[in-house]
DNA sequence: GGCGCAAGTGACTCATGAGTTACTACGCTT
DNA sequence: AAGCGTAGTAACTCATGAGTCACTTGCGCC
């Protein structure tokens, strides 16, 4: 009977937090403002999965609160916007890149390595935990003055980047070339993954992670060392087939 | 007088050619059905433009018929619906990837190099006579029969690409690697390029076409060489400053 | 055992945007 | 100079989607 008391309506949103268990003076449970918090999470995440398969303005509340089992309504007791959602998802973002640059500068033990942890751990972050955002290419649906805040937190992080190549450069580790530019491939090739990965794929997002730093950060060692391949049977398997310039099958 | 017989309503929209100048047996002129093919032309690539900036919901017709200086019922002439515009734009990304890639094959020394042709190639047209379709990105907006169809023009490319890298590390032009994630690395790095490439900005299309592609194939190339860095003196200016790990100047 | 409150719902409003249609203007032919 | 076809427009219809509001429902509390 008091196992009953738990079916209700309440945590059909979160999914966060398995029940809000009993008691008030149990406290050590999501207090209600908490509990609050973790559904708007949940709906930032749910919102970033959607916005990433269907962009933005293809997105409906409709959509997002269908993912969760409830009605459009419910969203704004959490949300003020569609806006926010998008802004919310972005920073989110942000916030991973902010996070993996101050570890990975701390940890790397010269410019590149640093490069390399932090993007490793930002390319978990973007396929792993959350299921997020390429959201990061829809900056032009942000409204202005969020914009203009975005924009800023990009810039900062990107002149980071920039910082850690040019400090490769100076010790060594990094072969000379334009920071600039660098920095845009190796965010590109990075960015880009959400588009295709598949987290029921071929690769866990670990691997993934590892294999893909390693390979586009190569491009800018100074002394490229062999990569890490998974299998190589399987690579050595490939290249036995002739591989004619393909065409063939459909 | 006869002079005069040009300024009238007809061409306002291509900008594509001077103006139908006069005859019929002249002819060696947009012969009617011509000209309207470059009409539609330049509406796909103005169309391309305004979902790169704003993603496929998120553009109006009308705002791509004002960026044509035209009015929406206009279009309909010379287009469908919406979504024609958008298979079309994705489908003249993908013609630039094939017309690339038979370029690369002909005429590339080996593996690596075909590769490298390639690439600058399809980068080239991205950023220049496309209008920098990251269309791309949206490929959830198509209607399921274009989806499908785009689908299969994308993974017969993508195949091609990963032969190119398959048949590198056959004769010893690229290191050991997955192709497949080779191939993934490289196209974001590239496709990733229109979403911050300004052709006003500091770099042109070419020397940024070379530059990129010769930085990201570095990473797989199986003996990696310097990079090509458009002006030392910069990157040493740069360098020359102690590069702490930033985070100062706002 | 009624009250208050927190969480959600269903049925709205209202704006925007795709596509259509009835009309106008021009130029070319005869 | 009358008539036809081509190019374009202004003013519509109609669906969709963001955001709101008046309402139910279940729980904790006295």
């Amino acid at each position: 009977m008091q196992a009953k008391s738990r079916a209700p309506t309440a945590r059909r949103i979160g999914g966060a937090r398995a029940a809000p268990p009993a008691a008030t003076w149990g406290n050590a449970l999501p207090s209600l403002a908490e509990s609050a918090e973790l559904k708007r999470n949940s709906i930032i995440q749910a919102a970033a999965q959607c916005f990433n398969r269907s962009g933005f303005h293809g997105t409906s509340m409709d959509d997002i609160a269908a993912r969760l089992g409830v009605t459009k309504a419910a969203l704004y007791r959490y949300v003020r916007t569609k806006h926010d959602l998008l802004f919310a998802a972005f920073n989110m973002a942000m916030d991973s890149s902010f996070a993996n640059l101050d570890i990975g500068e701390k940890q790397g033990a010269d410019g590149l390595d640093k490069l390399r942890i932090t993007l490793r751990g930002y390319l978990r972050d973007l396929i792993g935990t959350l299921g997020h955002p390429v959201v990061l290419l829809e900056d032009g649906a942000l409204l202005p003055e969020q914009q203009r805040a975005l924009i800023r937190r990009r810039d900062e992080a990107e002149r980071r980047f920039r910082a850690l190549v040019t400090e490769g450069i100076g010790d060594g580790s990094i072969v000379a070339c334009e920071p600039k530019l660098a920095v845009f491939a190796l965010l590109g090739a990075v960015n880009w993954v959400p588009k295709w990965y598949r987290p029921d794929g071929e690769w866990s997002a670990d691997e993934l992670s590892d294999s893909l730093v390693g390979l586009v950060t190569r491009g800018i060692a100074a002394r490229p060392s062999s990569l890490a391949v998974r299998n190589a049977a399987t690579v050595r398997a490939r290249i036995a087939k002739p591989a004619k310039p393909t065409q063939a099958r459909r």
